[in-house]
DNA sequence: GTCAAATATGCATCTATGTGCATATATTGT
DNA sequence: ACAATATATGCACATAGATGCATATTTGAC
């Protein structure tokens, strides 16, 4: 049985210096993921672009937090930004990221039997 | 242009309530992976079966972190764990997860110029 | 049984971050 | 300029979790 796995070429070759870099910022990356808020915040965007107040109202968080949460996914590039009057609009950038969070749902959600 | 993002149809139709619980364990589970200490865990027995003393010093972390830190992984099914006499082995258990990291790893690799 | 090696765990501490509350900032309309 | 609305932010607090240190537990050798 062979229980090693294929490492891609872009980690291979890479100095232990750097590796500490990318496993630091693929850390932080996920962390954003990994906060119920957001996930929620995420899906309520995916149906299409929200201004901050209809998101607060989708995901019955406080304003200040969805706020917070919202700028955070569109600092790390998963949400687009746009403003309009005092309204801002938020969508999605990265679409990789969103597919990915809908594959582990997708494979969470059908564990919950 | 169409911003919407198409929701798999296994996280579809699903109450508000089943929502939560699967937003909050998707949540945990992208915890287990922010971790900049357990990717690096996860790289060490990514090429082969490691005994914990092993991924010590593969890692550099003291032997009662790198302890926890395989058993937070094994919990979630990520690693596989084998005991042989006071030896205790974890290799992959989960390819996909693995392969999600390299992806994720392999994509902050090459942005960082 | 005793000892040694490998692994796990209890405890204290420190840090990071999510949240609530109040308030600041920005923009539009009057 | 003033008021109203939408959004952002400063601050205090609470909680989760990573770490170091010491120690417990397990297992094999003698």
């Amino acid at each position: 049985m062979n229980n090693k796995v294929r490492v891609k070429k872009v980690t291979k070759n890479l100095s232990p210096k750097v590796m500490e870099q990318v496993f630091s910022r693929v850390a932080e990356y996920f962390s954003v993921l990994s906060e119920p808020s957001r996930l929620r915040i995420m899906y309520a965007v995916c149906s299409g672009e929200k201004s901050v107040s209809e998101v607060v109202e989708l995901c019955g968080s406080s304003q200040a937090n969805v706020s917070r949460h919202l700028n955070v996914l569109h600092k790390v590039g998963i949400l687009l930004r746009r403003k309009e009057g005092t309204t801002v609009f938020y969508s999605i950038a990265d679409n990789a990221t969103v597919e990915m969070c809908q594959t582990v749902c997708a494979k969470i959600a059908e564990s919950l039997h």
